[in-house]
RNA sequence: GGCUCGGUAGCUCAGUCGGUAGAGCAGCGGAUUGAAAAUCCGCGUGUCGGCGGUUCGAUUCCGUCCCGAGCCA
């Protein structure tokens, strides 16, 4: 293994294109061919290109975490507090919604009892206006992961957020990030239209993007346009250097039987509704876009608006996290690293 | 009691000028490296309210009954 000179710091990410190790990544032909045309079929004006971001964040050491994941009401608060308790951890959250300050009830974040016995890291941190990617929550989580490290604690690290998950336990892909002026201009565009210009800058791109999806092919043209380079060959490296890191990762993913699961999940919304999270959405004003999706916040507006009453707001509720909870597994399952840990009321002792 | 309009998938409905039917939502499965609690893809047999009649053939037309809504008494 390379020397390290900080032993809670392992696996920079290869950052062939980054700005430091090829600093302004301009001039050849193929960079020629992917500038905007002027004759392009919609009209993106030239735009400088804008250096890669995320060569430059280091990793913890992945033998050094534990990852607590699964769907939405399987547990993983509590379970994550026995983990903490044993090992001498403290708990970081990797939930993209449990993030924000003023929605603790609606995102079901821990409770203030569980925070009092063990230390929580990011919970709340964020201001509802402030909007957040996976690229920010790793720059977010990985110096707290640090500093836990510098103090010998273990970082169990708990959510349900399988991208955000993703950025730590495997890293990310130095690319451009998201500029919401091209993103609002690329939106506006019908998707063939997307669809043709992404086959023209970058058919190896194109040709395994799911092609009905426009939030695949708009990041996918972005990228293009913002790095200069196919967004193929950008994540091609970071396929290549994943693997090893992949490897070393702990951690366990909980699963419980359908129907209890959906138990579960009416039960917490019950309480949710019953608990403040109609007054949090009343007082909720200036969110970011992506704080505005969250699973309850429309569907309490509608009540509040006197559009639908209370069953039915419970019921769209339970509906929308049911699905969640539903991709989520399908997400946990493919990660093939996590243990599958069995939480169903008939599963035997641990 | 009379008249009118409805009764089709778990729900809301479309449709069949007579040849046994299809959308949205729900449900189930999947994809997914900077919007991810997002976004996207695949999966549709149901006594077409019951019973009769006409017909080679009725969910469709006719009769009758049941249920719901409305109007008139």
């Amino acid at each position: 293994m390379a020397p390290r000179r900080d032993p809670g710091r392992s696996d920079r990410v290869p950052d062939k294109r980054g700005p430091r190790s090829r600093p302004g990544a301009t001039g050849s032909a193929l960079n020629e061919t992917l500038q905007p045309r002027p004759a392009a079929p919609f009209g993106l004006a030239a735009r400088p290109r804008i250096p890669l971001d995320g060569g430059d964040v280091i990793l913890p050491d992945p033998e050094r975490l534990f990852f607590v994941c699964g769907p939405t009401a399987s547990g993983k608060s509590a379970r994550a507090l026995e983990i903490a308790r044993q090992t001498g951890g403290e708990i970081v959250n990797a939930d993209a919604f449990q993030l924000y300050r003023g929605v603790e009830v609606l995102t079901a974040a821990p409770s203030s009892a569980d925070r009092l016995e063990i230390p929580h890291h990011l919970y709340g941190v964020l201001p509802p206006r402030e909007p957040v990617d996976a690229m920010a929550y790793l720059r977010l989580v990985v110096p707290v992961i640090d500093e836990l490290l510098a103090r010998g604690k273990t970082p169990v690290i708990t959510g349900g957020s399988g991208l955000y998950l993703k950025f730590l336990s495997h890293g990310p892909s130095p690319l451009p990030p998201g500029e919401p002026g091209l993103r609002a201009e690329l939106d506006a565009l019908p998707l063939d239209a997307l669809v043709t210009r992404l086959r023209e800058l970058d058919p190896a791109e194109a040709a395994r993007t799911d092609l009905h999806n426009r939030r695949y092919v708009s990041r996918a043209l972005e990228v293009c346009m913002l790095a200069g380079v196919p967004c193929s060959t950008l994540r091609d490296d970071w396929e290549a250097a994943t693997a090893a890191r992949a490897a070393k990762l702990r951690g366990i993913v909980l699963q419980r039987p359908r129907a209890e699961l959906h138990e579960r999940i009416a039960r917490r919304t019950r309480a949710m509704l019953e608990g403040g999270a109609i007054e949090e959405v009343a007082a909720l004003h200036d969110i970011a876009p992506g704080l505005g999706k969250a699973i309850g916040l429309r569907e309490i507006r509608q009540l509040l608006d006197g559009e639908i009453d209370r069953p039915a707001c419970e019921e769209l509720i339970n509906a929308a996290t049911r699905q969640y909870a539903k991709r989520q597994d399908t997400w946990f399952r493919r990660e093939g690293w996590l243990k599958t840990e069995d939480h169903g009321s008939s599963a035997p002792e641990r």
